[in-house]
DNA sequence: ACTCCCATAGAAAACGTTAACGAAACCGAC
DNA sequence: GTCGGTTTCGTTAACGTTTTCTATGGGAGT
C-alpha cells in the first residue's frame, strides 16, 4: 500500500543520511576537523561590496542567486566572498526577510522525554530533513507553566521559530487549539484533532491494528485481550475501534474487561497484563499499545510461568529499535517514525512558506513477525 | 564527598523542575491552555512608545529594566505593553546587543543520538537550565560533511548561538581542536581534552572505578575482568587506570587480555563477555564502561547457564532510569547526568558572559549496589 | 541668584540584511 | 535615429531593537 496521502503528496521519505551505525555516548572516532579555522574579524555585506567594486544590494542577490544578476558578476562576487571569509548574518537576514529558518520541536512534559526511543525516531527524521532544507531545529518542553505564561505562542511572535512540530500530544493537551484558527504553523505529529482542524501528520493506526489483528486471528486466536493507553487519543482510538470490529467480523464480542489501560509503561504493561490474566484465564493472545507495554506484559507473564507464545501471545505497536535482543523477540507493528518525522518537516515548511493549504498525511505502517506470537493454544 | 571544582563554584544542581513523571508517548493529560491567544497585529515597540507618550529607548529601558527610568514611567510603559500585548523582537533584538540567547547542543553521528537514555538525561538537564535562565536550545549533530562544511563555526559567525555544548566526544574527534583558541564559548559535556586546554565539566570516574572497585575487592573478587570502550577518551582511560591500580593494591596484576572492548553497546557487551569468560573461565567479576555493555554481558551469561551474581558479579556504569526491571538488577556507578547538563548549561552560559575564564568542573558519582553483584565463589 | 550636578528622558546612530523602486546601458525594430 | 523593452545593477528605505550622546528640569550648594 502506498502513501496515502490527502495532499498532492510525493514526498521522497528516503536517505537516512551519513551516519554511524554504532550506538552510545562517546563514539570511536571519525576522523575529521574543519579545514580552515579564520578568527577573522567580523566582515560585513557593505565590506564585501566594496572590495568587489558593487553594490551591498548585488552581494545580497547573488547570495540568494538571483537571476537578475549576470553570471560574469556573479562569480566575481562570490570569489570575493569566499576570499573574504564572509557569512551573511542570519539575525540581520531574518530581521528583514520574512523568515527566521528555525523550527522548534515540542515534547511533552514527561520526565525522559529526551531519551525516548519513540520520540528519538522522529526527531531524528526532523533534524535529517531540517539540517537538508536548510533549517535549524528549536527543542522545546511544554510543561504546564509554559503553556501557562504562553511561552509556546511567544515562539512565533517574537520570532523564534517559523513553525512547530508537537510530538505526543493528543486531545488532552487543550493548548493545542491555541494553534487552530492555523496563524501560527503548527504540524501535530503522529496523531489528529477531533475536528480535523489542525494541520497533522500520522501513522496508519487502523492499519496496524488490522494487521495486527489479522494476524492473531489467523493464527486461531479469539479471546483476544488489549493494553491500550491513553483512550483520548484519536490514533489509540484507532487501535481500539479496529481490535472490537475485527473480533466482531469472527463473531466474538469482545467484553470491556478485556481492555486494560497500560500508561504506556513498562511496569503499566505489567501490572495490566496481570489484572488480564487473572480475570480471563482462557485468554490466548493480547494487543499491545506499544511495545514498552508489550515488554512489560511479556515480563510479567513470563515470571509467572507463562510461556510466550505457546500459552500466550502478545503483540506491540512501535517496532523501536534495539529491542531485538528481547527475549523472546516482539511481534509487533512497525511505525515508520523516522519517515514521519521526515514528512511532518516537510510539510511543515512547505505551509509556512504557504505552498500547502490544509496537511493531513497518512503513513501506512506494517506487520513484523518475530516471536512472541504463535499458533492459539486449545483451551478446553 | 562535596562537588569537586576547580573554579570557585558553587552551582545550585538541585530543583528537577515541574515534569510530569510517567515515561511514554502520549502522555495522559495535564489540563491546561493559555490564558489568552491574541490574532494580535504586530505591535512594535514604536507603537508601544507613542501610546505610552514616551521614547522608544524609554521602552527599551523599561524592557531591559535600567534603572536610569524613574518608578512612575515604568509602571505606565509596563501597563501599556501590557495592554497591547507587545513582544519584543528577538531578532531586532539580538542584532544590536551582542547575545542571541541561544545555545546550541552538539551530538555526535550515532543512528539514535536522540533516543539515547544517557544524552537523554544530560539534555533534560541542559533543557531545564536554559529555560531557567532564558535561553533557548538549538540542536545539531556533527556528521563528518557538517564538521567539513564547518557549520559548527558557523553557527557562531552566522550568529545562530552565543555558545555550545559538546556531548558524548572524545580526543579523537579532532574538530574539537577549533575550539583550542577560545575564541567561540564551548563546553565539553563529559569528558576532558588530553592537554586541558578545553573548557569541560564530567563526572568523576576515577572515583566511581574507585567505588566499583572497592565493591568487588571487598566481596573477595580478584580475577575481575573488564569490558572498557572508547580508550581514546580520558575518562575511559581514567576508569581503567584505577582499575588496574586497586587491583594492583591487593597484589593482583590484571593481565591484558582481561580487558576487552565492548563497543559501547548491548551486543558488544555480550560478545566480550563471551571472550572474557572463555578465555579466563576462573574469572568471578567483570566491570563494564557503561549499563549497555553490562546488560549485554549479564544477558550472554544467563543465557549460557552462569548465574549472576552466584557465578559471576557484574557492575555497570551510567545508572540509566528504566533498568529497574532488569533480572537481576545492576549493581552500577550513579552518574549524575542530569546534574552534570544543568552544571555544563550555567558554566556555558557563565562564560559566555565573560564572568568565567577557564571551566574544569568535576561531579562525584556513588556506586548503587543491587543484585548482580556478590561474594566471590571459591575457585579451587 | 547663579552654578553644578543628578535624575530622567529624547534623538539619532548603529546592527546587517532584504526588497521596492528606479535608472543606466544595450538591443532590435520601425 | 528614436523608441519601447530587456538586462543589469545601484539607491534607499525598511526591519525592530539597543546604545550613545545630548538635552531638559529642578534641587542643593555657595
Amino acid at each position: 500500500m502506498p502513501i496515502k496521502n490527502k495532499n498532492n503528496g510525493e514526498t521522497d521519505l528516503s536517505t537516512k543520511s551519513e551516519i554511524i551505525p554504532s550506538s552510545n555516548q562517546i563514539v570511536v572516532g571519525f576522523d575529521q576537523s574543519s579545514t580552515a579555522v579564520k578568527p577573522a574579524e567580523k566582515v560585513s555585506i557593505r565590506e564585501v561590496a566594496k572590495q568587489a567594486g558593487v553594490s551591498v544590494a548585488t552581494v545580497s542577490m547573488v547570495l540568494n542567486d538571483n537571476p537578475r544578476i549576470s553570471r560574469a558578476t556573479q562569480l566575481r562576487v562570490q570569489k570575493m566572498i569566499e576570499r573574504m571569509g564572509y557569512r551573511p548574518n542570519r539575525l540581520a537576514q531574518s530581521l528583514s526577510s520574512k523568515y527566521t529558518q528555525v523550527i522548534a520541536v515540542m515534547l511533552p512534559p514527561l520526565r525522559h522525554a529526551f531519551a525516548d526511543a519513540y520520540f528519538g525516531e522522529l526527531i531524528s527524521g526532523i533534524a535529517d530533513r531540517a539540517g537538508k532544507l536548510g533549517h535549524k531545529m528549536l527543542i522545546e518542553q511544554a510543561k504546564p507553566q509554559y503553556i501557562r505564561e504562553s511561552k509556546h505562542i511567544e515562539l512565533y511572535e517574537r520570532r523564534f521559530v517559523d513553525g512547530v512540530l508537537c510530538l505526543g500530544f493528543n486531545e488532552k493537551h487543550t493548548f493545542l487549539s491555541d494553534f487552530a484558527h492555523r496563524e501560527y504553523p503548527m504540524v501535530l505529529v503522529d496523531n489528529r484533532f477531533g475536528n480535523d482542524t489542525l494541520d497533522c501528520v500520522h501513522c496508519d493506526y487502523r492499519l496496524g491494528s488490522q494487521q495486527a489483528m489479522n494476524c492473531l486471528l489467523q493464527l486461531g486466536h479469539r479471546i483476544v485481550g488489549m493494553i491500550y493507553a491513553a483512550p483520548e487519543s484519536p490514533t489509540s482510538r484507532d487501535v481500539i475501534d479496529v481490535y472490537t470490529s475485527k473480533l466482531k467480523e469472527v463473531g466474538v464480542i469482545p467484553q470491556e474487561s478485556w481492555r486494560v489501560d497500560g500508561l504506556f509503561t513498562d511496569e503499566g504493561g505489567a501490572a495490566a497484563a496481570e489484572q488480564l490474566i487473572k480475570t480471563h484465564p482462557q485468554m490466548t493472545a493480547i494487543l499491545c499499545g506499544n511495545d514498552k507495554m508489550a515488554l512489560g506484559a511479556i515480563r510479567y507473564l513470563i515470571q509467572h510461568g507463562y510461556r510466550v507464545p505457546q500459552d500466550i501471545s502478545v503483540v506491540g505497536f512501535d517496532d523501536i529499535q534495539h529491542l531485538a535482543y528481547a527475549n523472546p523477540s516482539l511481534t509487533t507493528v512497525h511505525l515508520p517514525l523516522y519517515e514521519l518525522g521526515i514528512l511532518a518537516c516537510e510539510r511543515l515548511i512547505e505551509r509556512i512558506r504557504g505552498k500547502v493549504e490544509r496537511i493531513h498525511d497518512i503513513l501506512p505502517t506494517h506487520l513484523v513477525l518475530r516471536e512472541s506470537t504463535g499458533i492459539a493454544r486449545h483451551h478446553h
